[in-house]
RNA sequence: GGGCGAUUAGCUCAGCUGGUCAGAGCGCUGGUCUCACAUACCAGAGGUCACUGGUUCAAGUCCAGUAUCGCCCACCA
């Protein structure tokens, strides 16, 4: 179900910021006009992200797309304010409340981070009122003294205890303020006196409260300062704490100064220094809201992934406070809240035409609206019709899983978690999966003020450096313009690069990844499909009988079972980036470098007819599970490939797209032990050979023989079946086995047996020592530790008899390898 | 101030419940245009697993502390 949010403090400020260019301002347009210009930008940009979402291949119903402001969605706010209301859960108070001077609207705690800024601590003398004498006092904000109506010290502190209920004189205005005593003072901090600005401050308006101290404001609305601030009146906040220094400076009255950082909390959508404000608005009461959402967290009920999120979240809805929710913009949700001109109020889901208590029709609409999240926390169901009990309610409530960013926790998930329960009395979803936060490559986050954040499109399509513009300029990596690596290669390297829980350094060079992999299975598809003739007649995997089956077929099945099973469990854990390990690992490792090599070998035309169509039915059946199996992660070419496969792969017939095929099932009858472990033994000794060829150089068109000692029968008649694997991936030209060592050879070690290539001429005998004798040096020092282990009593004490018989065991192994190589070294000679 | 996470090859990252001697991709070195793929193939080099202690017969893998980096929370004396 695809959707947004309204985004109502920045999409506003976006708006203003246009308008602004043109030299004007919201009021110069009025409410309703202001509004029309804010819905024509969203139009114009709101599908955006939409937009590459659906170039991402993001399988969401599109017929579907909501938006909070959408009719069906205010009908739902409305209700729920209401519900709260009338509940008792949501009231109108004066305040304290953030205040952004920029935006000039309230904001909720969440949306006023606190950033650590270095900054200074000034300690300021308060002269006192009668007779001698000076208390001290220390701030980091000066110019809100010119708001202190007290200053207060702890009850218990004996230095200062002489001087409650005594007053000092506020420098600067001159007035006669209090000295009190609460335990807010603490007497280890500073001085251990503390000056109190109620207006200005969240501890100080608590102690006002408690010392019914007035409250003065000294800073208005735009961060200015205001009458009540005398001399300072009509400067701007910042002006007025270097005035109000200069000013102590000046009268002596500038006790000291000292460096300190403090967090200082931030409008998060403008980044401008938010404000302790006194001002009315509308709250809500969390505490009763926040008791059951915990409670369905702590029982399971969600489960969070990765699970350390929990704590965040718990921490939160422990210390919640109350919730402020009214904005003093105009894009969002308006207040359901009726003033009739007798100051009474009406709250109502419906426009009211009179006011219940007086008949007045005289009815002014409160003019604030809501902050977004309060349209947001009702996504899970809102969507879906309510208030209204729909029938897609029923089917699609509550959801399965939510995949989010950790940073929108509060905003979002903790508040969508009680508002379901309150208004659904269930759960919103079952699962949260916390994403990755992507980075730049300096591990800063994107952000449209850094600008650095590519488009997904630029990634997808690719993009000139004239395209890219000031982005081009600002990120290094980017100077030259950037690839076409198509949405695949996005998405499948996003998840792979994503680690569980951590964070992303992102440049756009991590997509070749992706690229490649798609590369690679574009071109193994080429591979299978070439060898497809027209009168082919693919069987289904399953009605072939099992002694038709090669070794080999059974073995990719084998394998073809266990990456299904790696990469279904590590989905339903949540482990996405294992799962295309998994997935990638089989394709590449197994599949391609492997497996269709041997298939060649059955499927040119020199082949028998059975052999190469059970061959090309399993490449064919292995390819479509493939296919199936990565869909997920790169579903615009599985989807083309799927479509070029001949139908009979396909499990259903004339159906259109990959999407409605099952996900691929590990099939049990499809393990193989005795096939994986023959093939891990033709590997094996293939890489040897390899090995022998690379080290010592033999001219890669020269075939070589293959001389085997020590061969099991077993053995002897897997390799002599296998050597037309071995001569198209080592270019073996014959194997022997042999007792006698041949003179003038390259050798190798694969479990008891001996390789032996004979080289006579072309040898280089000293590169061919070298090899061994690495070798030989690092089984050497193996055996070392395993000796040390074993000759230790404690370890044959104390071990689990299981595995000091696998060490044992790996002793005899080593010894006879080591054994075998040393003879081979010693032929040399 | 509190909480959480990270620290493994030049880079980006895997290493689950402690018992193969540490893995992948990129990059690097050498060799191949081998009829799916040079966005490829083959071979190779490269790591005192941040540091210090401890637990254990045995520790990247558990515990404690230190350092560095990052994130979140906290009433900005």
């Amino acid at each position: 179900l695809p959707g947004r949010a309204h985004a109502a403090i920045a999409t506003q400020n976006k708006v203003e910021k246009m308008l602004a260019a043109q030299g004007k301002t919201r009021n110069d347009l009025g409410r309703e006009r202001f509004l029309e210009r804010v819905w024509e930008w969203k139009r114009k940009y709101g599908g955006i992200i939409l937009e590459q979402l659906r170039r991402l291949g993001a399988s969401c119903d599109w017929e579907r797309e909501r938006f909070t402001m959408d009719e069906g969605l205010s009908v739902a706010v409305r209700e729920v304010f209401v519900r709260l209301y009338e509940k008792g859960l949501i009231y109108r108070d004066r305040a304290l409340i953030n205040w952004c001077p920029r935006c000039k609207t309230a904001l909720s705690d969440e949306e006023s981070p606190g950033k650590e800024l270095p900054g200074k601590l000034w300690s300021i003398a308060y002269p006192l009122a009668d007779g001698d004498g000076e208390i001290v006092v220390a701030t980091t904000r000066p110019e809100t003294m010119l708001g202190d109506t007290a200053v207060a010290v702890h009850p218990s502190d004996e230095r200062y205890r002489h001087l409650v209920g005594r007053y000092a004189i506020l420098p600067l205005v001159g007035r006669r303020i209090p000295i009190i005593a609460d335990v807010h003072a603490d007497p280890e901090k500073g001085s251990g006196a503390v000056k109190i600005t109620p207006a200005h401050d969240f501890d100080d308006f608590q102690v006002g409260l408690r010392h019914q101290l007035p409250q003065v404001v000294v800073i208005d609305e735009d961060g200015k300062m205001t009458a009540e601030a005398g001399p300072y009146q009509g400067l701007d906040r910042m002006e007025a704490r270097a005035r109000v220094l200069r000013d102590l400076e000046q009268q002596g009255l500038l006790r000291g100064v000292e460096d300190q950082v403090t967090p200082i909390p931030h409008c998060y959508r403008c980044d401008t220094v938010v404000e302790p404000a006194l001002s009315t608005q509308w709250f809500v009461r969390m505490k009763p809201l926040a008791e059951p959402a915990i409670r369905v967290v702590k029982e399971g009920k969600i489960r969070f992934h990765p699970p350390q999120h929990q704590e965040t979240y718990f921490h939160w809805m422990e210390n919640v406070r109350d919730w402020c929710i009214s904005r003093q913009i105009w894009w969002g949700h308006r207040i359901p809240v009726w003033y009739c001109d007798r100051q009474h109020m009406v709250v109502s889901r419906v426009t009211p035409s009179s006011c219940p208590e007086c008949g007045s029709t005289s009815l002014r609409q409160d003019e604030d609206v809501l902050d977004t999240w309060f349209s947001s926390w009702l996504w899970p169901f809102s969507t879906l019709g309510w208030p209204e009990r729909t029938r897609d309610l029923e089917v699609f409530f509550p959801g399965d899983t939510l995949v989010t960013g950790p940073d929108i926790i509060f905003f979002w998930v903790a508040r969508m978690i009680m508002a379901s329960l309150e208004f659904m009395g269930d759960i919103p979803f079952r699962d949260v999966y916390f994403h990755s936060i992507v980075r730049d490559p300096e591990g800063r986050k994107m952000s449209k003020s850094l600008g650095n954040s590519p488009d997904p499109l630029w990634l997808i399509d690719g993009a000139t450096v004239e395209e890219l513009g000031e982005f081009a300029k600002k990120n290094p990596s980017y100077a030259k313009g950037v690839p076409a690596y198509g949405a695949d290669a996005l998405r499948i390297s996003m998840v792979y690069l994503t680690p569980v829980g951590g964070d992303i350094r992102f440049d756009h060079t991590l997509v070749e990844f992706g690229q490649r992999f798609a590369n690679k299975l574009w071109n193994a598809a080429r591979l299978v499909l070439l060898n497809v003739r027209a009168e082919d007649e693919p069987l289904p995997v399953e009605e072939i009988r099992a002694e038709e089956l090669s070794l080999v077929d059974r073995w990719i099945l084998s394998r073809l079972r266990a990456a299904v099973e790696a990469v279904r469990t590590a989905l339903q854990e949540f482990r996405f980036s294992d799962a295309t390990r998994a997935l990638y690992k089989f394709v590449w490792n197994e599949y391609c470098d492997w497996y269709l090599e041997f298939a060649k070998e059955h499927l040119d035309a020199s082949a028998e007819p059975r052999r190469r169509q059970v061959t090309l039915s399993v490449v064919l059946a292995v390819m479509e599970r493939i296919l199936r199996l990565a869909h997920p992660f790169v579903p615009f070419i599985t989807e083309e490939l799927w479509q070029a496969l001949p139908a009979g792969c396909r499990r259903v017939q004339g159906v259109a797209s990959i999407m409605v095929q099952s996900y691929p099932q590990p099939e049990q009858t499809l393990s193989d032990a005795h096939a994986e472990e023959a093939i891990a033994l033709v590997q094996e000794v293939i890489n040897a050979v390899r090995n022998i060829r690379g080290e010592v150089r033999v001219p890669p068109q020269a075939r070589v023989s293959l001389i085997v000692q020590w061969a099991e029968a077993r053995h002897q008649e897997l390799l002599r079946e296998s050597l037309p694997y071995m001569a198209r991936l080592a270019k073996v030209a014959e194997v022997k086995f042999e007792t006698a060592r041949p003179r003038a050879a390259a050798s190798a070690v694969v479990g008891r047996m001996s390789l032996f290539v004979p080289l006579e001429g072309v040898i280089d005998l000293e590169l061919e020592r070298g090899r061994l004798r690495k070798e030989i040096e690092r089984l050497t020092g193996q055996l070392e530790t395993l000796n040390v282990r074993l000759n230790n009593r404690d370890f044959l004490a104390r071990a689990s008899q299981e595995v000091v018989e696998r060490e044992r065991q790996k002793k005899s192994d080593f010894e006879a390898r080591l054994g075998r190589l040393q003879m081979c070294l010693s032929s040399l000679d």
